[in-house]
RNA sequence: GGGCGAUUGGCUCAGCGGUUAGAGCACCUGCCUUACAAGCAGGGGGUCGGAGGUUCGAAUCCUUCAUCGCCCACCA
């Protein structure tokens, strides 16, 4: 085998941008200058924080976080560049029940060892073990999109300055009573063997039965017997659970029910344990459901939990933490909830007291976490009263002092808090922070900010302390701190003073309960010593599309359709994947993604880095621009359209319009610099003009400022060579470079409008040629006939230009020029272009093509028409859109004339 | 059962009361023009889900229907 030189990539030949050596050639850059560590030189200016949503330690990026972590980075970069001290604060959450089961499932996988035979202390190491080794491999990814993060700053939920705010504000709480035990139906995982809150629970449509069973009658209300007057003998209800039935205490009807108003009051029998309960009367029940009946299960339903409690229902408990059943279920304890179920059907029937069994389809709740059937079950937990945390988060968005983008998000969130229900904070799990209570030997418990050591004495009872809580907070009760917490509360830091409350936070919409409602919470109820205007976490809640894959479905791990966003970064480029995310994704709708599309950024990007490196080898020095001497045209034009650009992406950018200024910049970059700009100019910049050189200089370092935030990687590697070539004092790295502020530049109406008309003679000219086979640069004598003495004006002084682009042998242009014979003959926005062919023209398809643009134009003209004569439009619409239409139809008119007389001839 | 969103060219989406409804992709034609074929030039194609209404004027506002999607909700 020879060895020989690396040859030049086939792409570097063929003028393609290649992102790879470039990004991490960046980022290498952006170190050695400081990184985006927050504070520094900066301290003096006013700052910006973003806190990022902490992704799960566990979590591997996908198209969600790759769209958020954009959307964060570009408004990081763009507050940068507007000299803010931006701080962009990363981090991680330990997500206590996922972290937990990637564990455990390794462990297992690894050394066949459950979390039980290793024992707490040893499973929690094995933990941390496996945090400290794969615990940052989410963010970065991050970094290698182009996360512009101050990772000096990193978090993580359970570092030991964080676990000291979450003790912090879960004694607090609990000194102001906003903390209580109880024994409170909650949703049982018996997987996991934890309760998880409401909002980890999803419905899944699943096929079930419906089994009615039969209770008899024993007595009626007054005492009368079973069946007298003519009463039913049994009362029949319908359930999808039927094993729940030896946990009722009653039955419920509805009080106008015909069928079971005469049983009101009455006690049935209990099949199976032989219980005697009660028939109530509720509002609630559904008499068009089932049997109108409904069998009462308040330890195993949250609707028959509350009609239990309207009823003062006794609660019986059927089931153990592992899905079993308990000793309350008598001849059936010890089975497994889905052998009791087929055990309870078929004493029930042997009994003759089975009635109809019908196929339904119905919702079924599952855990989140682990997709197992969620068991509603009776337990002591800890809880957090929400109402009152509730009450300044509601102010927060009526005041103002938090917006959502798109706005209507706000309602999900005021809905969500008008109802908010207190929230279940702890979770049977070893991997989180454990509740910092201890008890006495009487079972007092006190919380206490510092550990309690066994055998010290209780602070309220001195009795000895004989245990800790063993349960540990919900994940969300330290993410729920997280704004502040991160900057160092509960103690008063400068991070915190300096950088609380933060500007932005960008997020999903699934965690607009889960965690946004409850950061807004914390930071009332936590940041007292601020304002209350200043409490509230984030001024703006940016709510993010949800990525679909191409059909339209949510992209899922047991789908399989989901797009690794490393994947689209690896072949297309970071910029690339970045810049495709913000083109696809408008705000508030959701966007179908397919890896593809991610062409559309790349196409972008290499005509970006094209553009720049033809200026940049041809242009030879760029001098710094004088405004005055940019007389030319295309000079007046671009500089115009580039004033224009600049004002509207500040704009759209600052209203988080990322769709909008990136849409924007993308036309203004291809249409108006590439397409017409440096083609209208390359013969003077070949030439070695100084002007076109330095307005091209101008353009190219303002536009790599306003292209930054969303392309940070292409346009900081070509500011370094443009900083190398010009004589404008540039800043030495673009991330923290200024913001174009316009200087020298102005909106020039007049060359806008001179270009314009230029375009579309231009465009004739091009279509002429090809109808007529006149090759592109063949000098050809054009006449052009203009509506007006404005237009011929402009039209002339765009000469020069039409000659250059057009390939022209000469140009005339009047009112009513002499038109030549048998020329090629176009006509468009009231501009007649005459192509001097002498008669070697195409009249079929020069007839044609005039035929339609008349057609067209006909049409409009008298559809105006109709307008203008019609009495109501000229008396009540406002003068100036009357007057406008009525230009409107004389242009019209005007072009109806000069086609028809083409046609003609 | 409520709430929200969507329905615009073949596809994916902008536009959200006022001239001729736009873009990218795809398509047709001609071009390897020394920045870029991941490109250049030119072109064709939609009456804006259906029906009603408000208005001088509606893709844009209202009502209603249809279809699709998301969220919330104790129908056992």
């Amino acid at each position: 085998m020879s060895t020989t030189q690396p040859p030049a990539t086939a792409g570097e030949m063929a003028g393609r941008y290649e992102p790879a050596a470039v990004e991490s050639e960046m980022r290498a850059l952006w170190e050695a200058a400081g990184g985006f560590t927050a504070g520094g030189t900066r301290a003096g200016r006013p700052t910006f924080t973003i806190m990022i949503p902490p992704p799960n330690v566990t979590g591997v990026l996908h198209m969600g976080h790759a769209l958020n972590g954009t959307m964060q980075d570009i408004v990081a970069r763009h507050r940068r560049l507007c000299g803010f001290d931006v701080l962009w604060l990363p981090g991680t959450d330990h997500a206590g029940i996922a972290t937990q089961a990637v564990v455990e499932k390794k462990l297992y996988a690894e050394r066949k060892l459950t979390r039980q035979q290793l024992g707490r202390e040893a499973f929690l190491a094995e933990i941390w073990a496996w945090k400290e080794k794969h615990g940052n491999y989410i963010l970065e990814q991050l970094a290698r999109l182009g996360a512009s993060c101050d990772w000096s700053r990193t978090k993580f939920t359970m570092d030991p300055a964080l676990s000291r705010a979450v003790r912090e504000a879960f004694v607090r709480l609990w000194e102001k009573g906003l903390i209580y035990r109880g024994a409170r139906l909650v949703n049982w995982d018996c997987l996991l063997q934890t309760a998880v809150s409401d909002d980890e629970i999803e419905y899944v449509p699943r096929k079930g039965r419906l089994w009615q069973l039969r209770y008899p009658v024993l007595r009626l209300a007054g005492g009368g017997a079973p069946g007298s007057g003519g009463t039913p003998t049994h009362i029949v209800v319908a359930t999808t659970r039927p094993e729940t039935m030896l946990g009722d205490t009653g039955v419920a009807v509805h009080p106008d029910d015909a069928r079971w108003r005469a049983l009101i009051g009455a006690t049935v029998r209990l099949p199976l344990l032989d219980r005697e309960i009660p028939v109530v009367a509720d509002e609630g029940v559904e008499p068009k459901f089932g049997t109108g009946a409904v069998k009462v299960t308040p330890g195993h339903d949250p609707a028959d939990y509350e009609r239990g409690a309207r009823h003062r229902l006794p609660i019986v408990n059927i089931l153990a933490k592992d899905g079993t059943l308990n000793e309350n279920a008598g001849p059936f304890a010890g089975l497994p909830r889905e052998k009791a179920r087929e055990a309870v059907v078929k004493a029930l029937d042997e009994q003759g007291l089975l009635g109809k069994v019908e196929e339904i389809e119905h919702n079924v709740s599952m855990s989140d976490r682990s997709k197992s059937p969620i068991e509603p079950l009776i337990s002591e937990q800890w809880f957090v009263k929400m109402q009152p945390l509730a009450v300044p988060a509601i102010e927060a968005v009526r005041s103002g002092s938090l917006r959502f983008k798109p706005e209507r998000w706000a309602r999900v969130y005021l809905d969500w808090l008008d109802h908010v229900r207190d929230w279940c904070i702890s979770r049977q799990l070893w991997w989180g922070h454990r509740i910092p209570v201890w008890y006495d030997e009487d079972g007092v418990g006190v919380a206490s900010r510092e550990d309690l050591p066994l055998g010290s004495p209780h602070p309220k009872t001195g009795k000895p302390i004989v245990r800790q809580d063993e349960d540990v907070l919900d994940t969300w009760a330290s993410s729920w701190l997280w704004p502040f917490a991160t900057l160092g509360w509960p103690d008063d830091t400068p991070d915190l003073r300096r950088y609380y409350p933060t500007q932005f936070l960008s997020t999903a919409s699934e965690i607009i309960y889960l965690w946004v409602a409850r950061m807004v919470m914390a930071g009332h109820e936590f940041m007292q010593q601020l304002p209350p205007e200043r409490r509230t976490p984030f001024a703006t809640c940016f709510i993010n599309t949800t990525v679909l894959d191409a059909q339209g479905r949510r992209m899922s791990k047991s789908l399989g359709n989901g797009i690794d966003p490393l994947e689209l970064v690896a072949q297309y480029g970071a910029d690339a994947t970045r810049f495709s995310l913000v083109m696809l994704t408008k705000e508030g709708q959701d966007t179908r993604f397919a890896a593809e599309k991610t062409e559309l950024g790349r196409n972008f990007v290499n005509k970006l880095w094209n553009a720049s490196r033809f200026v940049l080898s041809r242009a030879g020095r760029l001098p710094v621009l004088d405004p005055a001497r940019a007389t030319a045209l295309e000079d007046r034009w671009i500089l115009s359209r580039l004033a224009a650009t600049i004002e509207a992406a500040g704009e759209a950018y600052g209203h988080y319009d990322f769709n909008d200024a990136a849409n924007l910049l993308y036309r203004f970059t291809w249409n108006d610099v590439c397409d017409w700009y440096v083609e209208a100019v390359k013969p003077r910049l070949l030439a070695g003009d100084e002007v076109a050189a330095a307005v091209l200089g101008r353009v190219m370092a303002d536009l790599l400022a306003l292209l930054h935030p969303f392309t940070p990687f292409v346009t900081e590697a070509v500011w370094q060579r443009l900083r190398a070539a010009s004589d404008a004092p540039l800043e030495g790295v673009l991330a923290w470079a200024r913001w174009p502020d316009g200087a020298g530049l102005r909106r020039d109406e007049r060359a806008e409008a001179d270009l314009a008309r230029a375009q579309a003679v231009l465009t004739s000219v091009r279509k002429l040629r090809q109808q007529n086979d006149v090759p592109d640069r063949k000098p050809v004598r054009v006449t052009v006939a203009l509506p007006d003495d404005a237009a011929v004006a402009g039209l002339q002084r765009a000469q020069d230009l039409l000659v250059r682009l057009g390939a022209l042998a000469s140009l005339t242009a009047a009112r009513n020029p002499t038109r030549p014979a048998g020329a090629a003959a176009d006509v468009s926005e009231g501009i007649e272009v005459l192509l001097d062919l002498e008669g070697l023209v195409d009249r079929a398809a020069q007839k044609a093509d005039l035929q339609r643009t008349l057609d067209k134009v006909t049409k409009q003209a008298d559809s105006i028409t109709a307008k203008l004569s019609d009495e109501s439009f000229t008396s009540r619409a406002p003068a100036p859109i009357v007057a406008r239409e009525r230009a409107r139809l004389e242009e019209l008119r005007a072009e109806q004339q000069r086609i028809e007389g083409l046609l003609a001839s």
